[in-house]
RNA sequence: GUGGGUAUAGCGUAGUUGGUUAACGCGUCAGUUUGUGGCACUGAAGAUCGUGGGUUCGAAUCCCACUAUCCACCCCA
């Protein structure tokens, strides 16, 4: 019962260690996406609730029961957002981004909420980093999104993780498709669990993605998709995949890929992993042309995808993806006696300021417990200075690898170390070389 | 929303025919002679045994409820 103790259900929180693998992780994505000219656009946490109806789709189960949706004290009726395409979309028209030169590139990461039981990698406050390509109507813009997705896994180190692609088709060819569809359906309709028979008219293509034992067994020979394809669709696919293929990057077609959210048209995409338990949507995507249209907009053709953060991270530590170390200590001085102590408080500012990561006394320890600190922050170097040491205005400088030391006048480091000799002994310490002391002699 | 599992120090665990001061490892802190770390040894701090009821002379242990958490369905990132 002891509620201010506990993070709300379904909510994490990134203590030093994991927040550090989210940063490098966030790292690469944003300098790839920018490396693909995606400029990021932040928008906020919350919107009217009108803008995920219009695009997310009111027969969705994400806007259904899954919103996080209140009145603010005027009455207006505010939902915090559980994606980001719709308000990456939203704000590029808002600001007349569709108007100058085309393609509008733009990249996010966001917090997003979702009121869904939790369980492993699905939580209700989550973070997607996500893609949306505007503008270009061109396979080539599907390829490019699904190329970035790639490298971004690629760089990360992921494995075990496939990519599936489908196409929804569009308006003037689903349809028919939907019809083929339900008349499939209707004739097997008293096999069919309750969820699909009420799912049938709502929304038929869910159909396919139910895992229910004998909805499955009808969804294999089921009429698919892809057959129905109008010309247009068709050749978009078609040189997608020719697209892929000559990238390199593989893929499987698999046409019971039917995303949640209503505003996708022609390419959806997943990339998935079994590595991470039943969640194992990593990213989802496609093209959604008609939602700026949707909102208002003149007609524009886009394309985007979200990826979960959460997960990425599990399927980096499920398959062993090696993270970057940690940046350590480079010195850390140990104080002996308030005096020094008070000398100490200077030396390691100006020590800061010159760019090193350094540590002292904060605790009042004794020299033995502040030496087998700096060993558990893993410091490179430590530098004891008592009275002797401000007396005779030098101490030795130790390597904690080796035990290796050099006398160093240390107030030179303090008061007259120039930048450039500053520069040196960061060298040195990146260099774990034991002649400290004569990096820092003219 | 539906089902199942779990709940003992910061973390990981032990602890049932119910019985005196709840155990162990890691971690934290201190010390092993006074100004030099890692190893080892010694010691200390730290637990309302998830919460609330019930059974009993006596409950971490048995029963009920609640809560939290995990896994799966569903849905999706």
């Amino acid at each position: 019962m002891a509620l201010i103790t506990k993070a709300p259900r379904g909510t994490q929180d990134f203590v030093p260690a994991e927040s550090a693998k989210m940063r490098y992780i966030e790292g690469v994505l944003m300098k790839i996406a920018e490396k693909y000219g995606f400029g990021e656009i932040r928008t906020p946490s919350f919107e009217h609730t009108e803008l995920f109806v219009r695009s997310v789709g009111d027969t969705t189960d994400v806007v259904q029961k899954e919103m996080y949706t209140f009145e603010d004290k005027k009455g207006r009726s505010i939902t915090l957002k559980p994606e980001g395409t719709a308000g990456a979309v939203r704000a590029a028209m808002e600001h007349g981004l569709l108007a100058e030169a085309l393609p509008l590139k733009l990249s996010y990461i966001t917090p997003c909420f979702r009121y869904e039981k939790a369980q492993a990698g699905r939580y209700r406050e989550f973070h997607q980093f996500g893609v949306e390509l505007l503008g270009a109507q061109s396979s080539a813009a599907d390829a490019e999104v699904i190329g970035l997705v790639n490298q971004c896994l690629t760089t990360l180190g992921v494995e075990s993780i496939r990519l599936f692609i489908n196409s929804i088709g569009c308006p003037n060819c689903r349809p028919g498709y939907q019809k083929a569809l339900r008349e499939y359906y209707q004739a097997h309709y008293d096999d069919l669990c309750p969820t699909c028979k009420d799912r049938l008219e709502r929304n038929p293509l869910r159909l396919l993605d139910c895992k229910e034992e004998k909805c499955h067994a009808l969804a294999e020979h089921a009429p698919v998709i892809l057959d129905y394809l109008c010309e247009e669709c068709q050749q978009h696919f078609d040189t997608l995949k020719a697209r892929l293929d000559s990238m390199g990057i593989p893929y499987e077609v698999d046409p019971y890929i039917v995303r949640g959210l209503d505003y996708y048209t022609k390419t959806v995409f997943e990339f998935k992993t079994e590595t991470i338990g039943a969640q194992g949507t990593v990213c989802g995507g496609g093209r959604y042309d008609g939602l700026v249209e949707m909102l208002g907009g003149q007609k524009q053709p886009a394309v985007g995808f979200g990826m979960g953060l959460e997960r990425l991270a599990l399927v980096m530590e499920a398959c062993g993806a090696l993270l970057p170390e940690q940046p350590r200590c480079d010195i850390c001085l140990v104080p002996l006696g308030e005096k020094a102590s008070v000398y100490c408080s200077a030396l390691i500012q100006r020590l800061r300021e010159e760019g090193f990561a350094a540590e002292s006394d904060l605790m009042g320890r004794s020299l033995k417990a502040q030496l087998k600190y700096a060993n558990k922050i893993a410091a490179r170097y430590t530098m004891v200075i008592g009275d002797a040491e401000l007396e005779a205005g030098s101490a030795r400088l130790k390597d904690m690898d080796s035990g290796a030391e050099a006398e160093v006048a240390f107030a030179r480091l303090a008061a007259e170390l120039t930048s450039r000799e500053a520069d040196r002994l960061c060298q040195g310490i990146a260099q774990t070389g034991p002649d400290v002391a004569g990096l820092l002699k003219e």
